[in-house]
DNA sequence: CCTTGTCCCGACCGATCGTTCGGTTACTCT
DNA sequence: AGAGTAACCGAACGATCGGTCGGGACAAGG
């Protein structure tokens, strides 16, 4: 058997590379000659790895996807106070954008042009409501201020948390990640607690 | 002289429709095919009335960065208490966004593949640094709260803001664009203020 | 009438797109 | 050594890309 592989290419490492490229470029941007360029391979080794392009895209995508479904399986999100289950799950979105940011990062700049995209904007849209239905519970708590509907606080939230993908680079020496997330849960409830 | 022309395409109305195909399917997603049966015209013809797909985009961004730039320049951003003209800033940086959403749109999207991209980039990050700049002049003042680095913060509330462009639909009853400012103002500054 | 200029079109250009194919290299196992 | 196979490559595929070209339809001015 193939128990001990060569250390050449796979999917996971080749899945890495055009993950970056797709950030660099946009999706649509990059095409297969410039992963081939990135990757160090040529354009029809890809092919022996993974199906096409949109496998890659797919494989990243669910990446991310399965990272955030997994903090609405932890038990701090499943038990106890809506608003503590809602900021465990706010801290937990920003380490996850953190740790898998790459893959993040292309999860929220599809669009829905091919059918791989529509069903992560799908998927991504049953997170969002998941997430929605924790803060209206902490609403009906009375734990979380009632001048700002529910449903536009949990888009703000939302936005304040995405675009974390745009500006955080783990290599500088700014704000950490768990300073990131403190900075996020401090700014997003001083807003939304009752005081 | 042509003083009476005929209602036939002009740059601009052709700018209407291309801005909302390239928001669709992403600008390097949109193809000039893709921009003549949107406008029902020929792909040719397109290019009796623009230079090409670039000058498309770089009108539309343009169109969004005077929106943006113009706040900087009312008397409300430029005389009084940095805390009260950062608040109106913001305000104003929503109005503007739903005003001209999809050009904003659009501008918020840009990745940089091109020239036209990476002045676009340019000048988003300049307006960005001067809206910080009055952050950081509000927080000398003592009006906002210390425990949240500045520019941490001031990255938050842009993301917050920029996220309109990602749900905001003008059509549907959902929230208004004043309501829309007040609950930003509102969620951003209880949370930037102090108490 | 004829000219002039705007507006528009189908046909086509070279380049590049994602993908396929035939074949070579290089490693593993017997 | 020889067989088997995973990894890789250059060349080429049909399709589509952004953009060009020559000319037709049509209204305005003489």
């Amino acid at each position: 058997m193939t128990t001990a592989k060569r250390d050449t290419y796979t999917p996971e490492t080749l899945l890495s590379v055009a993950v970056q490229v797709f950030n660099e470029r946009g999706y649509d941007g990059t095409s297969m000659e410039h992963l081939s360029k990135a990757a160090g391979i040529s354009k029809s080794s890809i092919y022996h790895h993974v199906s096409g392009k949109e496998e890659l895209l797919r494989r990243a995508v669910s990446r991310a996807l399965d990272g955030l479904f997994g903090i609405l399986e932890e038990e701090h999100a499943r038990a106890g106070r809506a608003v503590d289950r809602l900021e465990h799950v706010v801290r937990r979105m920003v380490e996850v954008l953190i740790s898998e940011l790459p893959y993040v990062t292309l999860l929220l700049r599809v669009r829905g042009n091919t059918e791989t995209e529509r069903w992560a904007l799908e998927r991504r849209r049953d997170f969002d409501h998941q997430v929605a239905e924790l803060l209206k519970a902490a609403a009906a708590d009375g734990d979380v201020r009632g001048d700002v509907e529910v449903r536009l606080a949990t888009r703000l939230v939302f936005g304040m948390i995405n675009s974390i993908v745009e500006w955080y680079r783990p290599d500088t020496r700014g704000a950490s990640g768990p300073e990131v997330a403190d900075a996020v849960v401090r700014l997003a409830f001083s807003g939304l607690r009752q005081n």
